[in-house]
DNA sequence: CAAAAATGAAGACTATAGTCCGTCGACTAT
DNA sequence: ATAGTCGACGGACTATAGTCTTCATTTTTG
């Protein structure tokens, strides 16, 4: 599994927790809706910047965030 | 304080910790010796994978990176 | 059901992540 | 001196992050 592919199910997941639309997040996070859903469908990875602006839309920490990735990436596949 | 900056900061002080150079991290990495540079100088930021591949060489949990980054971050001035 | 809201998706575009080539100066050791 | 390592820095290049617009499709709600 790809980094990408793991933290866009992460961030689904948190979005549907939160219950707010990709829009709503994207607004909160100062990033494009459409670009949301790339990075949703693991089409995309985020910089970090992104990783940052999207963790504080989503009121978390950037560490929580990528530990959620972390451990998603070593239940499934991943090296190392 | 903009986030490449503290992660830069950050990476040098990781990598001067584990006195290894530049380029042993690079190889480590899978990355390539001038990119390292400009990361530490804080002239690029990284993205999920690239934070992933660093944080592997360095042999550091990603979220223990990130928190480094977030604390740095929050010491020095940062919106939110 | 119909209207509205949410998401997927494509195309065109700009900015930048990341590579690869090389040169240079500082420092260390031979 | 000179050979070696290390880091700053440059230019040129390719791949991709991220925006914006638009339209189609799905999901939710009254």
């Amino acid at each position: 599994m790809k980094p990408e592919e793991a933290f866009g199910l992460v961030l689904r997941d948190l979005r549907n927790a939160k219950n707010i639309s990709q829009e709503k997040l994207a607004l909160e996070g100062d990033l494009d809706r459409t670009f949301i859903s790339l990075l949703e469908r693991g089409l995309r990875q985020p910089s970090l910047t992104t990783i940052i602006q999207i963790s504080d839309a989503l009121e978390i920490k950037p560490d929580e965030l990528m530990a959620l990735v972390a451990k998603k990436l070593s239940e499934n596949g991943e090296k190392s």
